[in-house]
DNA sequence: CTTGACAGTGAACAAGTTTTCATAGAACAT
DNA sequence: ATGTTCTATGAAAACTTGTTCACTGTCAAG
C-alpha cells in the first residue's frame, strides 16, 4: 500500500473522527471548510488520492458515502475482505475494568514459587461510570477450577458483593487470591475446588472474599 | 419511548443494516425503493415518526446523515464485559470496548423474525488510544458454534484484523452479521458453523468480514 | 530542462437529496 | 358523525453535494 501524504491522513483521520463523533460522513463541503480550503477541488483531489491508494472506496455520486481500508485481504482470494468502518451510536459504551494481575486457582500453596502471582490491587474507580461495580479482572493460574469450566490462562471478572452458597467467589487466603467456590454447610464455612483431584472441601476459618466471580474470559 | 409501528421499526432495522453493510447510510430514496414507495414522501414521513418517538435525529438539509439513539438493550450485561488484555498483560491498559449489539450464531436466515438481532455499528474511534486496536463486544444469539463452546448469551470480543484459515470471524451476510469460522480450501472459502446439527460448510461468495473472535465472555 | 506527482484556486454544472405542498383512504377512538 | 393518526401518492421546489473544466504553482526525479 502506497504511503499517503500528511494531508492525505490528516483528511482520512478527520473523516474517521467525524464518523466516530457524527456517525455520518462528512461532506465534501465539511472537509473543505475544516482545512480552510478555498476550493472543494482541494478536497476532491484528496479524496482521489486517498481510493486510488486504496485506504477510501468512495461511492460515486452518492453523497457522504464511503468505505474505509479494504484492509487487505487475503492474497489468494478474489473476495473482497473489508474492515468494517462506519458510524456508531448503538454502540452502548462499557466502562473498564482494571486488569489487576493473576489469582491462584490451586490450593493456596500450590502456586508458582516466585511472585509470578501480583498481589490484588485496589481497583480503579473510573470516572465515567460511577454506577458501575467497582469490577476488576484477575487471569486464572492453576487448574483447580476445570470442572468449573475455569481453565489456566483464562481471565475471571470479580466483582465485589455478598457471596451465597454456590458462588464462585476470589477470596484472600495465606495472603493469596484463590479461587474457589463457596459453601456453606450450617454455621461453616468452605471452599471448593471444582477439580476431582483436589480435596473436596477445604474448611476456612478467616476468609476474605475479594468479590464474586461473575464472568470468565477466554481466549478463542 | 412510543412504541414503533411494523414499518417504522422495519425501516429503522433497514438503516440500521445498511450502516452496517455499507459503511453509511442510505438516501430517502434507497428506502423508498426497498420498501416501493411510489412517492418518497412516504419514507419522509415515516423518518419524522422515527424521529419523532426518538429513536433516529436526523440532520436537517443533510444527506446520508443520521444519528440513532442507543438501544438500552443490556445494561445487566456491562457489568460483566471487559476489554480485551492482548498477550501483552500486566499492562493496566484501560479502555472501553463498545458493546454493538447481538450477533447470530445460527444460519443468515435463521434468526428471529422480528428485527431482535440489532445490526451491527461501527465501532467507536476512541480520541485517546488511536493505536489501540477498535474492539467491540457481541452478544452471541444462536447456538450454531456450541461445539466451539459459544454459547447463546455468551459475549465475543471482536477485533480488526487479517483472519487466517481457522479463524472465528464475525461476517455480514445478507445484511446479518453471523459467527463462524473462516475455512479456505484452494480458492474458495466457506463459513463452517461449529455445531453438528448444521450444514457443515456453508460457500461464501461475498464475504465481509467485520473482524476476527479473539475471546469469548461467558457468565458463571 | 523536462516530466510527473502533488497541492491548490475559482467557477460552474449536473445530479443527488431533502423538503414542502396538495390530496386522500383506512383504522380507530371520541 | 367527527376528528386524529397512520399511511400513502404525485409533483415540484429548494437545497446539498459530487463532479468537471480551466488554470497556477511547487518540488523532486530522471
Amino acid at each position: 500500500m502506497e504511503e499517503l501524504t500528511k494531508k492525505q491522513s490528516a483528511i482520512l483521520e478527520y473523516m474517521k473522527g467525524h464518523v466516530a463523533e457524527h456517525s455520518y460522513w462528512p461532506s465534501i463541503r465539511d472537509i473543505q471548510a475544516k482545512f480552510r480550503f478555498a476550493s472543494t477541488n482541494a478536497v476532491f483531489g484528496h479524496l482521489q488520492a486517498l481510493e486510488r491508494k486504496g485506504v477510501l472506496q468512495r461511492i460515486p455520486g452518492a453523497a457522504r458515502a464511503y468505505k474505509v481500508a479494504p484492509v487487505a485481504l487475503v492474497e489468494d482470494l478474489s473476495e473482497t475482505i473489508i474492515r468494517y468502518e462506519g458510524p456508531d451510536e448503538n454502540a452502548i459504551q462499557l466502562g473498564s475494568i482494571p486488569f489487576m494481575g493473576s489469582i491462584a486457582a490451586g490450593l493456596p500453596d500450590y502456586t508458582e514459587s516466585s511472585g509470578v502471582v501480583a498481589s490484588m490491587q485496589a481497583p480503579i474507580t473510573e470516572g465515567s461510570r460511577r454506577r458501575a461495580p467497582q469490577s476488576f479482572a484477575l487471569r486464572v493460574r492453576g487448574d483447580s477450577m476445570i470442572d468449573a469450566d475455569i481453565q489456566d490462562g483464562d481471565t475471571v471478572i470479580i466483582e465485589p458483593g455478598h457471596p451465597k452458597h454456590g458462588d464462585i467467589v476470589a477470596a484472600l487466603i495465606d495472603g493469596q487470591t484463590t479461587l474457589k467456590r463457596l459453601v456453606k454447610q450450617g454455621s461453616k464455612t468452605f471452599l471448593k475446588a471444582e477439580n476431582a483431584n483436589y480435596p473436596d472441601l477445604v474448611p476456612v476459618t478467616e476468609l476474605v472474599i475479594q468479590g464474586i466471580a461473575k464472568s470468565v474470559v477466554k481466549p478463542i
